[in-house]
DNA sequence: ATAGGGTTAG
């Protein structure tokens, strides 16, 4: 090292040292990426040596600092030059762009901040050309035609780069075919229109632009003087967006040399189809071929083991990564690990994708992301919260996650309290973010706050979005608006299973069985394939309209057409559409034939027809077996004690009410609220709390008077204590269901609905008042329960008495 | 100093 310094004191040698550095970052550049302790010796043998750089040097040098992913220290250098030149900034221009495209747009903004600082009379073409890509990854299509129009306004010729980059602009923001003519003939005008690269990009702005986009592209392809490996993989993966697989598999087989990407591509393009078969054909191939696979290739054939539920062949290929994987890279870890995650989850091992997650030496957002969905996705919402609150870095999709997460377990509060942070840590909500608040309101019932939702949903330009539009109808409908719900459903572009069963849920719950079953028929009708969700929702449709043999056709049609066996839940309904029919026994023989054995979906089915039709032997045995199954739910013992308070049985009753203080089970009490002005008042059985209670109990003496006149008689046989007549009328009187009508009769503008939530089943002489009450104050009043809604008007109700 | 294809989370 002495020797060396001695050497540098002579001009000569500074030249000599200066094309040593030239060479060492050359060789330096080589490796993709480049090590960044390389990078650091290298500059570190500089700083010793007593090496100055000037621009050549140092502007490669930090070039090679960005490379290896260290563009802050990079900076640190570039901001000590007085006057960068042009190549310095066109190097962070590019090093800022990449990070542009991943991220939150600071990346974008740091690169537009160098670009605008240099003087114009020291711009080039290839400045241009960075900042024009800059703006492609920061997916602003606009900014970047408008940087090209700019340097031709300046008289700087664009080129190669600068078409390649300006046409993946265009195919972001292009909207009609003439946009894309446009640009074309500006190609061709420019000598470019047979370089390759060139057609390749305006291949895929065809692919992405075109009304016939395959058409289009293929023409280009097919006239291409010279085609390179993109252009191949740029076809076959147009093929793949515009949904022809069959276009995609031709091509490929076309192909004398398949790239590693072609089959990719082809591969995560059947997955996507759901055509596992087809995918993991072509994996058993490349195998075959000894084509060698790389992480791209690994995490699409572990996503058709996951989309398919191959546990087995999914362990296999795991085994095979961990036997023949020697050196994986950090990006070959990430995405493999996360597809593992994703795999063992979807084959419902949690405890498997825990154990990849935590042996992960990094973690990235989507392993995060994934594991947190795993997490949620099985009802484990209290560990998802404490992954959710450990997470470092969020996007818009762990908010949604956790959101949905919440609304889906029926926390609705907790679901809005995290929407309403995601806002005011100054992150955008997306539409499924949207959707989680939505549906967060469909559990609480809050109508208001779901319309106001609705409106920013619009505002917010989501108005499209399938998800959010999704759960607008759930949540229109759980609010008891069931025809905001059929204008959100007819009025959407595109429809998906989610939101056809959405639809026949809503009608379902609002006893319309009827049209229900006729929604499902159009369903299939338009040729989509019902899933286990669509039969449970129709079977629940038929069993509250009471349309027996429908749902029982339905049923068997389940495996016989769709290849789906029914679960217990399946079984569940069906129970319950047959005994709610009082068809006891082909319920229990249905139950003796099932190739399993019966649980609580099955027993409590049974029960509650039991309740309905006070068959109180079946009930017995059916409350028995619930008792050993789960003793601490307090709805068995309620049922049960109800039915015997039916009959006078008080003996039992009081009975049934000591093996629950007994056996420590505590009643959920019942409560009923009502939104009235964006507020939610919530009533509790004989209410002394709410402030105008005393209020609500006169006008409903005033009201069950004039309901009297019209033939009310209260129905004293649903108080569950002995008592005195006289004080059974007064405790039905106090029910918090018709306290939360009274309150919103009283309340509510004259004439609007009435729409009162209950948190579980509607009491029978509350449901007979409300008939009368619909008569005597002329509105029509809905009440939702645990189960359903009932539309009272002009004395009847919808469920036609069927509940 | 500048361009372009394939993956995993809802």
């Amino acid at each position: 090292m002495a020797a060396l310094k001695e050497f540098t004191r002579t001009t000569h040698a500074v030249h000599a040292l200066a094309n040593f550095y030239a060479a060492q970052l050359l060789l330096c550049s080589k490796q993709a990426p480049p090590s960044s302790s390389t990078v650091r010796m290298i500059h570190a043998h500089m700083i010793a040596s007593g090496f100055r750089p000037q621009s050549h040097i140092l502007n490669r040098l930090m070039d090679m600092y960005c490379k290896s992913s260290n563009i802050a220290y990079a900076r640190q250098l570039f901001d000590e030059i007085p006057e960068p030149d042009v190549v310095a900034r066109t190097t962070f221009i590019t090093a800022y762009s990449y990070s542009a495209s991943s991220g939150d747009g600071l990346g974008f903004k740091l690169a537009r901040e160098i670009f605008n600082t240099t003087p114009l009379h020291t711009r080039d073409t290839v400045c241009y050309n960075a900042m024009i890509t800059a703006c492609a990854h920061n997916e602003d299509g606009n900014a970047a035609i408008k940087l090209f129009c700019e340097m031709k306004r300046y008289d700087f010729r664009p080129d190669n780069y600068t078409y390649t980059s300006v046409l993946s602009g265009l195919s972001l923001v292009a909207e009609h075919e003439s946009h894309c003519q446009q640009f074309h003939c500006e190609v061709v005008k420019s000598g470019t229109g047979f370089v390759t690269s060139v057609v390749n990009a305006l291949i895929s702005v065809y692919v992405k632009c075109a009304c016939s986009p395959m058409a289009a592209a293929r023409k280009l392809f097919d006239e291409m003087p010279l085609r390179d490996e993109l252009s191949w993989t740029t076809i076959i993966t147009g093929y793949i967006r515009n949904d022809d697989l069959h276009g995609a598999r031709q091509v490929f087989d076309g192909m004398n040399e398949k790239l590693i990407v072609a089959w990719n591509a082809l591969i995560s393009g059947y997955v996507h189809k759901g055509l596992v078969s087809n995918a993991l054909e072509l994996s058993r191939k490349m195998c075959l071929l000894e084509i060698g696979f790389d992480e791209f290739s690994y995490t699409s054939i572990l996503g058709a083991c996951a989309s398919g539920k191959l546990f087995l062949h999914g362990k296999q290929v795991h085994a095979y990564i961990t036997r023949t994987v020697k050196n994986p890279s950090r990006d070959f870890l990430f995405s493999v690990n996360n597809a593992l995650i994703a795999l063992y989850w979807r084959c419902g091992k949690l405890d498997d994708a825990r154990k990849i997650f935590d042996k992960m030496p990094l973690r990235d957002l989507v392993s995060w992301n994934t594991i947190l969905s795993a997490y949620v996705d099985v009802g484990r919402i209290e560990e998802a919260r404490t992954f959710f609150d450990k997470i470092p870095e969020k996007n818009e999709l762990t908010w949604s996650v956790m959101i949905s997460g919440f609304a889906q377990n029926g926390l609705g509060e907790e679901g809005l309290k995290l929407f309403n942070q995601m806002r005011s840590c100054n992150c955008q909500p997306c539409d499924y973010s949207f959707a989680g608040a939505i549906i967060s309101c469909a559990v609480l019932a809050s109508l208001d706050h779901g319309r106001q939702l609705h409106a920013q949903l619009i505002q917010s330009g989501f108005e499209s979005s399938i998800s959010a539009s999704n759960a607008l109808i759930t949540m229109y409908a759980r609010c008891g608006i069931l025809q905001d719900s059929q204008s959100v459903f007819f009025t959407m572009n595109y429809l998906d299973s989610v939101s056809w069963n959405s639809m026949i849920a809503a009608l379902g719950q609002h006893g319309h069985g009827g049209q229900a079953v006729d929604l499902f028929e159009q369903m299939l009708k338009e040729g989509i394939v019902p899933d286990r969700i669509t039969f449970l929702t129709i079977l629940s449709s038929c069993s509250h309209a009471g349309l027996v043999d429908q749902g029982q056709r339905y049923f068997n049609s389940m495996y016989e057409l769709y290849n789906i066996t029914p679960g217990e839940d399946h079984y569940g309904r069906l129970i319950d559409l047959l005994c709610r029919a009082g068809r006891f026994t082909e319920a229990t023989d249905t139950i003796q034939k099932m190739p399993f054995d019966p649980g609580v979906p099955i027993w409590e089915a049974l029960l509650g027809g039991c309740r309905i039709h006070g068959n109180i032997d079946l009930g017995i045995k059916a409350a028995e077996k619930l008792f050993e199954l789960i003793p601490h739910h307090d709805g068995t013992y309620i049922l049960l004690s109800n039915m015997y308070a039916t009959l006078g049985k008080w003996t039992d009753v009081s009975r049934i009410r000591n093996m629950m203080r007994v056996r420590g089970v505590k009643k959920e009490p019942a409560c009923s609220w009502i939104e009235v002005d964006n507020m939610v008042h919530v009533f509790l059985v004989d209410d002394t709390k709410h402030p105008e209670v005393q209020k609500v109990y006169k006008y409903l003496e005033e009201l069950v008077s004039k309901m009297r006149k019209l033939g009310y008689v209260p129905d004293t046989k649903f108080v569950l204590h002995d008592m005195e007549n006289e004080q059974k009328e007064y405790a039905l009187s106090t029910h918090s269901e018709k306290l939360a009508v009274a309150f919103g009769l009283l309340k509510l503008p004259s004439g609007a609905m009435v729409r009162v939530f209950k948190n579980i089943r509607i009491c029978g002489d509350c449901h007979n008042a409300f008939k009368f009450m619909s008569q005597v104050v002329e509105r029509e009043i809905v009440v939702r329960d645990g189960k359903r809604f009932h539309h009272f008007k002009d004395g009847n109700c919808s469920c036609g008495n069927y509940w």
